[in-house]
DNA sequence: GCTGGTCAACTGGTATGACCAGTTTGATTT
DNA sequence: AAATCAAACTGGTCATACCAGTTGACCAGC
C-alpha cells in the first residue's frame, strides 16, 4: 500500500523543531527563546516563517509571546490541551513513550465507560447504527485490522452519542495517539478486538437504556485491552533496562 | 480588582473571527475558505496576518490547508482537541453553553476519581503536600475564594502525582473553562468547597494506598458539585426557554 | 475515445526590507 | 538615591515581488 508523501512546509519544520526542544526539556520552562530575527539566522529561513511557527507554538501552549517583551518557553505540562498527546508518545530518540502509552489506556478506560453510561442515559437511538457495527464486526471476525477500523467506528459512534463534547474532544486526541501506533496493537488488542460478546452486551445495554451495565460491559472490555497492553509496556520497559 | 486589559494582534483577532464563524457552523465542515488575498481585502489586514492567524487555526485543526489548493474547514468535533473547551463553553451569543458546561462536569468526575485511584497506587508520596493545602483550606473554611484556589491546588496537586499526563492535560483544559466562570460559581460549589472531610478522606486514602477509598470519596466528593451545577443549569435552561 | 502532455490561471509558500509599537536598559539628571 | 528619558532592544505590521504546488482546459497522438 502506497501512502501520500508528506509534504513539510519551512514553518511547519521550524515549529517541530522547536516542540522537540521543549518538550525534550532541552528548552527549560521559564527560559526565553531567542529574537525571532536571531532564529532566522540559525534557522536560515525568513522572519515569517519563523512567526508562523513562534504562533502555532503559542496555540498549542507551548510558549508565551509578548509584545515588545520576549517569547518564554512554558511548563507544557501545566498548560498545554490532549492534542498534545500523540506527540509525547515518541521520545525524542523516536521510540514509544511507554508511560505516556499507559497514560493513554488509563484514560480510555475511564472515557470508554463513562461513555457507555452516558450513551445508555441520553443516546439509546444509536443502538441501531451500532448493532450494524457489531453486525460487520461479526462478518469480519477473522480480519484483525478491519475490527479495528470498526472498533473505532464503534466508540466514535457511542462518544457522538453521548452528547459529551468533552468526551468528543478527549476521544479525537486519543484516535490520533492511537493512529500513530494502531499497526503495531493490531495483535495485542486481538483479544479485546474479537470478544463480541462484550461488544453486543454494551449495545444492548444501551439499547434497553441500562446505564450501569454498559457502563460494566465496557469497563470489562478496555480492560482486556488495557491489561495486554500493560504486559507488553512492561516487557518493554524491562528490555531497555 | 483591576485586571491588565487584553491586547490583541492583528492576527488574533482575525484568528478569533475566523474561529467563530467555524465554531458557530456559519461556515460549515468540508466548506472552503476564501482565498488569503481575498481574505486580506474582507478583513482589510496584509496578507502575512491572514497567515499567522490561518497557522493557528490549523494548529487548533479547525482547518485544514493544503500547497496549492483551497483551505477547508474541518469538523472541529471530530478533530480538535481539549483546549477548544474553554472557547466552546461560551455560545456566540456570549452566554454559558450548558450542554457544554454539563459535559465539563461530567468529565470532571470521571477523570477525578481515576485521578484520585492512582495516586494512591503510585503517588502515595504527595500525602503530606496534600495534607497542608488540606489544612490550608481548614483555617480559610469562611473564604469561599480562597477554598476555590485551594481546591484547584488540591486537585493539581493530585493530578501531577498520578502520573498520567494524559490526564494532566485533560485538566488543564478543565481549568482553563472553570476559570471563565470561576466568579460564578464561587457560591454554587459552596458545599462541595467546604466538604472538608471528604478532602481529608482522600487525602488519608492516598497516604494508606487504599485506591479504592481515594476513588470511592472523590467520587462523591465530585458529585457533590456536579449536582448543585446540574441543578443551576437546568434552572437556566428552563429560563431561556 | 482514451491516454498523456502542455500551458495558463488559480491556490498557498517564501523572501525582502522597511517601518510601527511596546519593553527594557542604562546613562543622565534631579 | 530616585526619577527621567532616550536609545536599543523586543515583537507587530506592511507592501511587493516571486517561487511552488494544484487544477482544469486544451490539444496532440495512439
Amino acid at each position: 500500500m502506497l501512502k501520500p508523501v508528506q509534504k513539510k512546509s519551512l514553518s511547519d519544520s521550524v515549529f517541530e523543531q522547536l516542540r522537540a526542544e521543549i518538550i525534550s526539556g532541552r528548552m527549560e520552562p521559564g527560559s526565553t527563546l531567542p529574537g525571532e530575527r536571531v532564529l532566522c539566522e540559525m534557522l536560515e529561513v525568513n522572519r515569517g516563517a519563523v512567526r508562523e511557527a513562534l504562533k502555532r507554538l503559542e496555540q498549542a501552549r507551548l510558549v508565551s509571546v509578548q509584545h515588545g517583551g520576549s517569547t518564554t518557553v512554558l511548563n507544557f505540562r501545566e498548560t498545554a490541551g490532549t492534542d498534545l498527546l500523540s506527540t509525547l508518545l515518541v521520545t525524542p530518540e523516536g521510540e514509544l513513550d511507554t508511560q505516556v502509552a499507559r497514560s493513554v489506556m488509563e484514560m480510555r478506560s475511564a472515557l470508554a465507560s463513562d461513555i457507555a453510561r452516558l450513551c445508555a442515559k441520553r443516546g439509546r437511538e444509536v443502538a441501531g447504527p451500532l448493532a450494524e457495527v457489531v453486525e460487520q464486526m461479526g462478518a469480519n471476525r477473522k480480519d484483525l485490522v478491519a475490527l479495528q477500523a470498526l472498533s473505532l467506528s464503534f466508540w466514535g459512534l457511542l462518544v457522538e452519542a453521548s452528547g459529551n463534547v468533552a468526551y468528543q474532544l478527549a476521544f479525537n486526541s486519543l484516535r490520533d495517539s492511537y493512529a500513530r501506533f494502531s499497526h503495531l496493537l493490531t495483535r495485542v488488542l486481538a483479544d479485546e478486538l474479537t470478544d463480541l460478546k462484550n461488544y453486543k452486551a454494551i449495545c444492548e445495554a444501551i439499547a434497553a437504556g441500562e446505564a450501569e451495565d454498559a457502563e460494566f460491559y465496557s469497563r470489562d472490555l478496555m480492560e482486556i485491552g488495557e491489561r495486554q497492553i500493560v504486559r507488553v509496556l512492561d516487557t518493554l520497559d524491562r528490555v531497555k533496562e
